[in-house]
DNA sequence: AAAAGAAAAACGAACGTTCGTGTTTTTCAG
DNA sequence: CTGAAAAACACGAACGTTCGTTTTTCTTTT
């Protein structure tokens, strides 16, 4: 037999990490076998070993490829962000993580796993400098901010940007994982616009505006 | 031989359930081995099945006296809040969360291995109905908030409060469990005031006070 | 025939649990 | 007061599986 093509190894190497995905989540690292893994992937459990040369071996490639996917995801959620800290954005960008949670509900599984099971050996690089990422990706916007004088002077905008990032992604991990059920006693979608009120008026410069009983005009700030 | 004195039988048990939770939380669940917790307990193996039917068994009762533990914990810190949204509450509120954090921070994995491992079977209740406790536990402050007028129009204070709860719990989490390594990329004290004049800010009313430049004189709402 | 992927068999170790057997203390008939 | 039966904890060997991994044996294509 000649050697597979590689497009052919990844193939298999795919069907059997799917496998392992499932089973992983389903039912922790250790208590899943290899035989079983084998088993759902369709293939023998000599075979698996073709292809990896322990269990663990498989899930760190699950934890890498599925990290890769996460990082676009998470690039493509900021890339539609033009200004930050404006409401109708923090809005948007509360749907956006709430999806990209619930689409990937595994990774964060396999994140538990990697947190008890490796001491977080995979994952240690998640949230090391979030607030440095952050400012990095957002820096022109976060400036123009300042500079203009939008938000509070004792304000970090990269820092509460974050705030609001990591509120959003615990709120839906709670809701999705820990069956949570509504934990704020609202739907998903007034949690949101709640959130996002409570932080723009904490984090940005309020010229004047909304007293008691005023109705709020949105873009009474020009400049 | 005689029956064991009830406090006889709960100190054994505590050694064996001292010894399984440290196991447990080093390796998960289906990795500690009945063995492992014997040796540890400085019992036998045969001795364990005296105490407990089966494994899950002596997570479940590990679980289960830690809830009041950490029942107590939080009954305690929310009895010592006196004025839920004020900016001092808050900030000795974090500091508070911050150390139940660090304190029980066994208790938080074993939450992950039940996420993990049982569907988050023993841990349900934990978040479930969350915001409804904590308006009950805060009833007469956020009524008295509303009728004051001291917060916006459109917050709910209790929700407001789950708020910061979840973001000082959640924060402090990731710092403890996931390396977090000062993720806001600040000190864990400027974390809490940072995030206490964003939500203070976010909540409350400020009647005509903290334009751009104005030195804030906290105390301008009287009646 | 050669090469390599796939499958199956085999291995030793470890697993959760059961079971039979100490070991120790109480009970109570004598 | 004695000592045998009873009761219950402590123990570890043993059971039947299952584990991760290795080794061997097909099977298929060059």
């Amino acid at each position: 037999m000649p050697k597979l093509s590689p497009s052919a190894i990844e193939k298999n190497k795919g069907r059997i990490e799917e496998a392992a995905k499932k089973l992983f989540i389903k039912q922790g690292f250790h208590a899943t076998s290899m035989r079983n893994i084998a088993g759902r992937a369709g293939t023998s459990l000599g075979n698996v070993y073709n292809y990896y040369r322990t269990k663990e071996e498989i899930l760190g490639s699950i934890i890498g490829k599925y990290q890769t996917t996460i990082d676009g995801r998470l690039r493509a959620i900021f890339d539609e962000i033009d200004e930050p800290l404006k409401p109708e954005s923090l809005v948007r960008f509360g749907q956006q993580i709430k999806k990209m949670v619930n689409d990937h509900h595994d990774f964060w599984l396999l994140m538990y796993i990697d947190v008890l099971e490796f001491e977080n050996r995979h994952f240690r690089k998640m949230f090391e400098g979030l607030v440095h990422n952050l400012r990095r990706r957002f820096a022109t916007q976060f400036e123009e901010l300042k500079s203009r004088g939008a938000v509070h002077d004792d304000v970090d905008p990269a820092v509460g940007f974050t705030a609001v990032y990591m509120q959003f992604f615990n709120y839906f991990l709670v809701e999705k994982l820990f069956g949570g059920n509504h934990h704020f006693g609202l739907t998903d979608e007034q949690v949101i616009t709640q959130l996002t009120g409570m932080y723009c008026r904490g984090l940005l410069q309020n010229r004047g505006a909304s007293r008691k009983g005023a109705k709020r005009k949105t873009k009474t700030q020009s400049g």
